[in-house]
DNA sequence: CAATAGATCATCT
DNA sequence: GATGATCTATTGC
């Protein structure tokens, strides 16, 4: 009975209830930025989100409705979302929206918070602290998520997101989404302006 | 610095 | 059979 050990001084922070994913993509994209992510030894700020909306939104996922891959994306609120990508990575959503209604967000970057020195481990190629998560494929590999997650309950399961016990104030940019090509203008990126581990400023 | 090729496979047409 | 919510190494200015 030690599959978790919180690495932080989370012992203040709390936990994010079911009612903070059950929102809008969007809102939630907002104030995911600053929330910390557990999995295991390591922890990590998230300092960049991406929203992923319903169905008019064609970049989604959920864009062409409910398929064996999508189908956790119409699912529950505070839920993981695990996909694989390019035939090599792995990236990480925070399915959001009340049941049956899709919308997730993407976890863009980190900010490494804590078990460091395991992420440099997973992440040889990373030779700055700043690049250990500073992109979608590298935050899953520095904290060993991987499709195994995929349907995970944030609440219960061993990957969790906290409010940490003191938020400083932040600045938000938004900007188009990355790496898409339908709506591709739409802005639906957000960042923690001025903070170094995004994965591109 | 910027641009680009190559890796590599689940998913959906 | 083509595509993709990416990353790295390499090449070229």
């Amino acid at each position: 009975m030690s599959g978790n050990p919180a690495p932080l001084p989370l012992s203040e922070s709390e936990l994010l209830p079911r009612s903070f994913y059950s929102r809008p993509a969007v809102k939630v994209a907002r104030d995911l930025l600053g929330k910390i992510v557990v999995h295991g030894e390591t922890a990590g700020r998230i300092v960049e989100t991406e929203a992923y909306l319903g169905k008019d939104d064609l970049a989604a996922h959920s864009a062409r409705g409910i398929t064996p891959r999508t189908q956790v994306i119409f699912g529950p609120p505070g839920h993981a979302y695990v996909y694989f990508i390019y035939g090599m990575y792995e990236c990480l959503n925070i399915v959001c929206e009340p049941e049956n209604q899709p919308g997730c967000v993407l976890i863009r970057a980190l900010e490494p918070v804590g078990g460091i020195d395991v992420m440099r481990r997973r992440r040889p190629a990373a030779k700055k602290t700043e690049a250990l998560a500073n992109g979608p494929g590298k935050l899953t590999l520095a904290m060993g998520i991987t499709r195994a997650l995929n349907g995970a309950d944030l609440l219960k399961g061993p990957l969790r997101l906290y409010r940490p016990a003191a938020e400083p104030g932040i600045r938000i940019r938004t900007t188009p989404r990355i790496g898409i090509s339908q709506c591709a203008d739409w802005p639906l990126r957000f960042l923690i302006d001025g903070n170094r581990f995004v994965s591109k400023p």
